[in-house]
DNA sequence: TGCCAGGCCGGGT
DNA sequence: ACCCGGCATGGC
């Protein structure tokens, strides 16, 4: 754990936290929220899930039971705004329906199960890759498992950490190997990854050569 | 206007 | 084991 590569890991923690203060995440106010929403921002806009999620709210849809229920034509519309609609409608289906199944929609249940079998669970359903998976598994059962996107993999790899070539698990393991296994720390570190990687790691914000300090080329405002 | 967004799947080599 | 097209709305 007091791995070198595990100190730099914690130096880029302390300088994104320092910058830009607690991104205090996942951005809901419930479990069943962070997930529907986790399977919602899949390749989009955060500012188009929040519209589907406001209108399931507003129809009382955040629910398994109703969710379960609901005619797709119903819930494609009330989702539409997150894009790629139809795709995500049979998404939602496929999770709430695997919910019922196996753990009778009971979140307690399901986040009691280990992480590892959990996940392996998880990726069984289709439509829940391993982001989603482990976006559900840490935000929402707030369970110690890192969670890797797009923004984390242009990050390291521009400081040179992992190689361009490093698939998802490798990111994965490559934190969870050297950090401490603890949720409220994975759970803002992605968070501000994200952050990060919206303000400066954009795929056409070309970052010329970076490989020093990152985190000093621009500077903390206060976020809203 | 075109590119991108907190991916994932299925089919083709 | 990789590589790729498709999915689709809304913002900059």
């Amino acid at each position: 754990m007091s791995t070198r590569t595990g100190q730099t890991l914690r130096a880029f923690y302390d300088a994104m936290l320092s910058a830009y203060g607690p991104q205090h995440w996942w951005p809901a106010q419930t479990r069943e929220e962070v997930i529907v929403g986790a399977i919602l921002t899949q390749n989009t806009a955060w500012r188009n899930v929040e519209r589907a999620i406001d209108n399931l709210k507003r129809a009382g849809a955040l629910d398994w039971r109703v969710l379960a229920d609901l005619p797709t034509e119903d819930l494609a519309k009330l989702i539409r705004p997150a894009g790629t609609y139809q795709v995500k409608t049979r998404r939602l289906k496929a999770f709430v329906g695997w919910f019922w199944e196996r753990y009778d929609a009971d979140l307690d249940r399901m986040f009691a199960t280990p992480i590892p079998t959990l996940r392996t669970e998880l990726l069984s359903v289709s439509g829940i890759g391993r982001e989603t998976a482990d976006a559900i598994i840490l935000y929402a059962g707030n369970l110690p498992t890192f969670v890797v996107d797009a923004y984390t993999a242009r990050i390291l790899c521009r400081h040179r950490l992992i190689d361009e070539s490093a698939d998802y698990d490798e990111i994965k393991d490559l934190f969870e190997s050297n950090l401490p296994a603890d949720a409220a720390y994975f759970n803002e570190y992605h968070a501000l990854l994200v952050q990060v990687g919206k303000l400066h790691c954009r795929p056409q914000a070309r970052c010329p050569a970076c490989p020093l300090d990152p985190f000093d080329h621009e500077v903390p405002t206060e976020e809203p």
